[in-house]
DNA sequence: AGTGTTACTATCAAATTGAAACGAACGATA
DNA sequence: TATCGTTCGTTTCAATTTGATAGTAACACT
């Protein structure tokens, strides 16, 4: 795909498809979201080359999702840490969780619970102003008049 | 990546990224969204090489998200409509459009607006329990026991 | 008969991916 | 001192995926 074009693209699902439209990228920022920051859990957790967590490492954090800080002089390392743009990538992620659990739930699923009062999560998407599901009002979409 | 690791995987974010994690396949339902059904509406709207539309639409029929339908007997031609499966994927796509526009809002931005009473629509992921946006509360994670 | 439309397939070069081995810098252990 | 283990990668190279271009099949229209 050309990234170019992509990146002044009007619609704001293009201009994050960049990255996001990546399965090791995606399940990279799920394991940082679980707490994983460092190079070797990354790699245990998802199998993945080391050739391959480099690069989608570097792109996350060229990306600001990810931003690397040293943790350790001697020897040199560095850990992965959530930005505040990483951060508020969760949603995304939890509403494809939630469509994985409705239409690809066979088996055993890991769940998520509401640590202070210990609901299990479910996830919606809503619109702020009407309160009402994404999906259950009809749309109107504006382009952007040309500049 | 190994998709039949992928489809036992406890983790429903996984489990989507199979086909959730493919930068074309999320532009197409996107597309599919805003009502294109034919082979040659994503071609154009998309810029995508025909061998590639054709494996992911492809793909997607398989994983059911669309669905085939024949639209004329002579010369046979088919559109690809969305199935349950793939309109409940667009809480998703708002998602990501939602993230889009915060972190890469550049320039002009296509925007959606409620059609019944004209405001513009805030996609946000909310724990319908408990109300609050995700994110803003702590998450307990719990694993699957081993069956 | 010739042109246009729609939905592809065929071919092939270029880019990406993934597996495996290796390396550098240290710390811990014998 | 020698060796092992850990961490975070790089190097190499074969296999797969990709994307650009061209071609095809079945018709409809003029």
């Amino acid at each position: 795909m050309d990234n170019e074009i992509i990146c002044n693209d009007p619609c704001p699902i293009a201009r994050s498809v960049a990255f996001a439209g990546d399965a090791w990228s995606l399940l990279i920022l799920r394991d940082a979201h679980a707490g994983l920051t460092r190079f070797d859990q990354f790699r245990k957790s998802l199998g993945i080359a080391p050739t391959m967590l480099t690069r989608r490492l570097a792109t996350l954090t060229e990306e600001g999702l990810l931003e690397k800080r040293r943790y350790s002089e001697h020897p040199p390392r560095e850990e992965y840490l959530l930005t505040a743009a990483g951060r508020d990538f969760l949603p995304v992620l939890f509403m494809i969780g939630a469509w994985g659990r409705q239409y690809r739930g066979g088996g055993k699923l890991v769940r998520f619970f509401d640590a202070e009062n210990g609901t299990e999560i479910k996830a919606i998407a809503v619109d702020e102003v009407t309160g009402a599901k994404i999906g259950t009002r009809p749309i109107r979409t504006v382009m952007p008049e040309e500049s």
